[in-house]
DNA sequence: AATCGCGCCTGACGGC
DNA sequence: TGCCGTCAGGCGCGAT
């Protein structure tokens, strides 16, 4: 599923093809997404041009001089980048199609992604407005983590996954990075050492560049040529319940945490 | 304020 | 073969 580093990925893969380009015309094929796709989009969009696409945790903004286009991918939404004329297939709901002849389509299987317009002040969106740190940004450090966790009686990787703590941290991050950190995934947040905060902010960021830099873990943008990502060949407890530990070769666990996977290395994680 | 659990959605898969 | 239940999971939201 699409995470941070499948988000940035598509940021940087759309960027090339649709900033500096003018929206002609904009297309909804299904009534709803995770929302119902806003009307205005149609009556706001056509002729503005895409000055820049960012990201701001798993959301990525399509910046206008009208405003902001918001685009969540959900659990299973793609962008492609197809030639205008080419038929929508089954899961395609949105399209924005651009006078060069160039559209950018959402396919999403689940729809549980979103198209949402957030105007011209994006970041006080409600969507946007209670979003934490960056990771991969400085104000997202160990002093950070371990004070923000203080008196927090969930568990660490319930608190990694609350957006308002840390933007863009998903299942597969959350499992990974707290293995590299050493950290077993059931730890109360709030009773993590100093030491071990700073620890774990390193392996997130970490394991979020890694696998930006490989290409993500499952397969995502495409503009014609397939694009596979390889982090998937370097996850050392996602999805590898059973299979020994890369470290320590010990039968890695599986176990359901609040409706979520966790898998660990009960040896090199405590 | 913090925590918990629901529901949205489709396809894959296992059991009978 | 086909039907049905379960699982996968991001995340907003309502309940506690």
């Amino acid at each position: 599923m699409p995470e941070l580093p499948e988000v940035e990925i598509a940021r940087s893969g759309i960027t090339k093809h649709i900033s500096g380009n003018t929206i002609a015309q904009v297309v909804a094929h299904s009534a709803s997404l995770r929302w119902p796709i806003s009307a205005e989009l149609a009556t706001i969009l056509p002729g503005q041009i895409v000055q820049a696409v960012e990201r701001r945790g798993k959301y990525l903004l399509l910046q206008c001089p009208a405003g902001v286009v918001l685009i969540h991918l959900g659990m299973t939404g793609q962008l492609r980048i197809v030639p205008v004329g080419v038929v929508p297939g089954k899961h395609d709901h949105f399209d924005l199609i651009f006078y060069d002849g160039v559209v950018l389509r959402l396919n999403d299987v689940r729809r549980f992604g979103s198209v949402v317009w957030a105007g011209s002040e994006p970041y006080t969106h409600e969507l946007l407005s209670e979003m934490g740190p960056e990771p991969l940004g400085e104000e997202f450090d160990g002093g950070y983590l371990y004070q923000k966790s203080r008196g927090r009686k969930i568990t660490i990787k319930q608190f990694l996954m609350d957006h308002k703590v840390v933007a863009g941290i998903g299942n597969i991050y959350a499992n990974e990075s707290l293995f590299h950190a050493g950290i077993r995934p059931t730890t109360p947040a709030g009773r993590l050492s100093k030491i071990r905060s700073h620890k774990l902010v390193a392996a997130i960021k970490t394991v979020l560049t890694t696998s930006i830099e490989v290409g993500g873990t499952m397969l995502d943008f495409r503009d014609g040529t397939e694009r596979y990502g390889y982090f998937h060949q370097e996850l050392a407890v996602y999805r590898r319940e059973g299979q020994p530990c890369t470290v320590c070769e010990t039968e890695i666990q599986y176990e359901r945490l609040g409706q979520k996977s966790i898998y660990y290395c009960k040896t090199c994680q405590r």
